[in-house]
DNA sequence: GTTAGCACTCGACGTCGGTGAGTGCTAACC
DNA sequence: GGTTAGCACTCACCGACGTCGAGTGCTAAC
């Protein structure tokens, strides 16, 4: 709908914007190549972007800064994805170069240096395992009356608890407790244990083993403390560096929800396939009203298992994020699948 | 060195400066309670105690601050300790009665409660397993290339690491590798893991099992990245709440300095037993040039395994602060040594 | 449709005097 | 000799005021 003047007079102010964080001026723009036109042109364009509103104006005698519409526009018709600096990229391939030998571990350093190149704020929340199946079980005793329950899953990840131990169970029947739970939940999905622990398991563990209500009851008792996602959050301080953050109260409700899991984990959580933009009041964190939040979302084993985010001022760099985000995306779930097959 | 109402003119003012974080004036310590000198008698000591290095004058026209020395001063001698609010003592009580399956969550927890009692920033560093010894190996098998190699300690603490399974290594003798592994390494501490596997179980471990030069370079390999030291921070923007930190280019280093893990665990790391406060420059790192650290030690079957860290301005109430920690890492400790038996 | 010209707006910045909290010093008091 | 009242002095803070300049909207000419 905007004619394709309108749209190169926008995409030249997000631009200046993104970079240079000041409202940007008619005089500006038209002194900029690519643009024919005299700033009084500009200005009534300007001024028609804004009654569209695309743009805005801070005070009458400044100039124009986009709008959370304006940017959704530039976002989604303007925004040059793809064009990548060299030394990002060398960066990136160094890093997926190295051995890792453990997945958490490459997930959380692929975000610190998103957050390092961009410098913006990046949020990992930790693998979600609840829907992968069971691969195997161990209990290792520690001592008389404790023991540590240890699951790996299909996807290599392990969760461990520790459970005391029922006074009165033969400790040397564990081992035999181990076979049958392996025997008869291995491929389960996590988020199914409980009920076949109960169901199918019990009468079978009843046969063999004495005691072992008990034991059940505390296995249960553990799975049902469902890991809460890990989030992990890296170049917070990048925030601060960020002119519109000058002000410290601005920032404050941002590093409070950085703080504070739960709403960030609920913040992700629809999460959609592929990379998503989320611009200002469409965050549904009242935190995040000032802020816009990437998210990409990362594979294993065919099965979409955990998400990137990247947090930035509204006035974001999204052609440098979203192509980054994408790269690194794409470059962890090749390094994933190769590494697990 | 101070006489008695020096020291009581000492106490005021900090007392007085921890609550209102503005500089004292004579007036105001003169109409305390307790104080019974008129304004010019207080003037008189402040003068002195500002020639001796305790105290600090903004302008010529302002009250007093205290100096680090001050500060120093305060913690040693002056400050009151033991005395805790109710409601806090509840808060903590109720955290230790929940039920908790997984060590680094309570100690995790433990730190949150910290921080939002005191309203400052509080630091975990996970658990130093380091010098644990271990109690039970497993190689669980992913897949023909890969398998995750799990490790428990002594102290019920689970490391796991995914390896590449070398080609041509038959994955039905991996059985046999464990049970080696397990009777050799059984009780070993973990930083002698390595040479042991070299020296007493390689040779043993080539008479029963074919290809397994290179499962123990792999195995070895995977042990060198020692997991490092993982750190927790909660209450970050709290640093924020403190008025002495309105201007964000000084709470950025800062938040800098808590973003990056190694820094952090450099500054923890001459950990001395118990307690310890260091205010300003007696942190080693320019970032806490204007802060105070208070640190914890938390202990596990004997052994010390982690510090718990506040992180406050050096206008931090040491008393409550110091009172807490000490509560939480005694509880901690009970909790701890109750649960591992 | 485009552009030059011009009056107008309004935040940023520097200056300036008034205000008040707090000091140091001196001299009087107990 | 220690303590205190009195007083002149200092200096950050604050609101008022004027200047400056970037940028605008509108109009008229091209």
């Amino acid at each position: 709908m905007l004619t394709e003047r309108q749209r190169l007079i926008l995409n030249a102010i997000v631009d200046d914007y993104i970079r240079s964080a000041e409202p940007v001026g008619s005089r500006s723009i038209s002194k900029k190549s690519g643009v024919g036109y005299s700033p009084a042109t500009i200005r009534n364009e300007m001024a028609d972007l804004e009654e569209l509103g695309f743009l805005e104006q801070p005070h009458t005698s400044a100039g124009r800064i986009p709008s959370a519409k304006g940017y959704r526009y530039y976002v989604d018709h303007l925004v040059r994805i793809g064009e990548v600096d060299e030394e990002d990229l060398r960066c990136v391939r160094s890093f997926f170069a190295r051995k890792m030998t453990r997945m958490e571990q490459i997930i959380q350093h692929a975000a610190m240096i998103l957050a390092s190149l961009t410098n913006y704020t990046s949020i990992v929340l930790g693998p979600e395992v609840f829907s992968n199946s069971l691969k195997a079980f161990q209990l290792v005793p520690l001592n008389d009356q404790s023991a540590v329950a240890i699951i790996v899953t299909n996807t290599g990840h392990v969760e461990n608890r520790t459970i005391s131990i029922p006074p009165g169970f033969d400790i040397n029947e564990l081992e035999k407790v181990v076979a049958i739970l392996n025997a008869k939940l291995v491929g389960v999905p996590l988020h199914r244990l409980q009920t076949k622990l109960y169901t199918e398991v019990s009468e079978e563990l009843n046969r063999y083993v004495s005691h072992c209500e008990e034991i059940i009851d505390t296995l249960a008792q553990a799975l049902e403390q469902r890991t809460e996602h890990r989030a992990f959050t890296s170049g917070t301080s990048n925030m601060l560096t960020q002119p519109e953050f000058r002000d410290v109260n601005k920032v404050k409700s941002i590093l409070e929800w950085l703080d504070e899991t739960p709403a960030l984990v609920r913040s992700f959580s629809p999460k959609q396939e592929g990379i998503q933009v989320r611009i200002g009041q469409e965050n549904a964190d009242e935190a995040l009203q000032n802020c816009s939040l990437i998210t990409a979302t990362y594979v294993v084993d065919g099965t979409t298992i955990g998400t990137i985010g990247l947090l930035g001022p509204m006035r974001m760099d999204y052609g440098k994020a979203i192509t980054l985000m994408d790269i690194l995306s794409k470059d962890l779930a090749a390094v994933l699948a190769k590494w697990y097959n």
